[in-house]
DNA sequence: TCCTTTTTGTATCGATCAATACATAAATCG
DNA sequence: CGATTTATGTATTGATCGATACAAAAAGGA
């Protein structure tokens, strides 16, 4: 069935080599040489399996989505409550981001700067996932607030960006050193502030 | 008294230029050519002032922190209590980052990767200064609790990791095209908990 | 005026970047 | 087998990076 010369390097395991040295490295930190000694291959093999070195990334986006970034996100419908969703979403993050062996902080905040003058392919392809989260936790709200669970007329928009912000801001913090210990601290604040914080939005100004 | 040929451009003009440009591409996304064309002189000249491409971006972030990213912590020690300073510090910054004509968010945070492999003394420089407003953030809250503002015992590192985690994350909302009034209403939700969020974590659990 | 000092403009340095040309090797197909 | 297809390894491409060599220009000091 497949013609022609097999490849002689397994593609997933490339890619997942590709994938912890931009989370670790950043997008523009990583060179092709780099990635082709990590991946243990050649250029022509690099270029006829991924495409572009933007390419490969936005496969390692996927792939970190799907694996190491994905435990973060995984009970944010399942936990019943939204102020429980949120701890459990923040206590999560905290946890993964100060995991032994691994990058600090979150591949999609952290792995290329949002600025001027960057690839836009792999610029975009950030923002909509951060984008994408958000949204989630902005429908998660919506749904709470269908059950009675958060009052009906709370901002969810605003909670969304207030719930993803500190989210961000805490790869930066990992990034900078924090321990898991004040990364969960930082989870218990949000989670201490929660009601307080939603009866002061939902109430008519 | 000085000697030598003068100069024929204002070093600092030519480092304001040199800011809004790091500021808005970042440090990595900056060329030399970018830099020698917005400040209006050649390699040599810009060498000779400024010594390197790190060194002057340095003077940039400090000259950030002078002019544009200074009114966002202007009234930090002098607005009277600790939750009215933080409530006024994250309004600051939802206005300071949604500013038309200048970049969104904050330089200290945006503008090079916290990675491995960048440039050694240009991210110390910056999580240094990340630090240092963490650590004012937390001095702030320790006179607060001296002062009655804030309950004896309070864990002032947590509370400044979260304040501090909050800010950085709204860097990254702002370069995603989060509103003013997006922003603001953060720093709402945030003011809104921050009683509820004391008591509970003054508590001894 | 001549010497020293510093800046200027031009032209370019070696290094590294992402990406390929090319010939060879290894598989299937007929 | 020979023909086709695909992957591989070596070597290299043009572009761009940060940083300089060099000589002319413009100032002060003696």
């Amino acid at each position: 069935m497949s013609r022609g010369r097999p490849r002689n390097f397994s593609r997933d395991e490339a890619l997942a080599s590709a994938m912890q040295l931009f989370w670790d490295k950043g997008y523009d930190n990583t060179s092709l040489s780099d990635l082709t000694r990590v991946m243990g291959l050649n250029p022509p093999s690099l270029y006829a399996a991924f495409g572009s070195k933007a390419q490969l990334f936005i496969e390692a986006v996927d792939l970190y989505g799907r694996t190491d970034g994905a435990g973060i996100w995984d009970e944010l419908e399942t936990v019943p409550t939204a102020k429980a969703a949120v701890h459990d979403l923040l206590r999560r993050t905290a946890e993964n981001f100060t995991r032994r062996g691994a990058p600090r902080g979150c591949m999609v905040v952290l792995s290329a700067p949002q600025m001027a003058g960057g690839d836009p392919e792999v610029c975009d392809a950030l923002k909509l996932r951060r984008l994408e989260k958000q949204a989630a936790l902005e429908r998660r709200f919506e749904r709470a607030a269908d059950e009675g669970d958060l009052p009906a007329g709370v901002d969810c928009a605003a909670i969304a960006a207030y719930v993803a912000s500190l989210q961000h801001g805490m790869s930066i913090g990992a990034r900078d050193g924090a321990t898991r210990e004040t990364l969960l601290a930082i989870a218990d604040c949000a989670a201490a502030g929660w009601d307080a914080m939603i009866a002061a939005i939902a109430r008519p100004h």
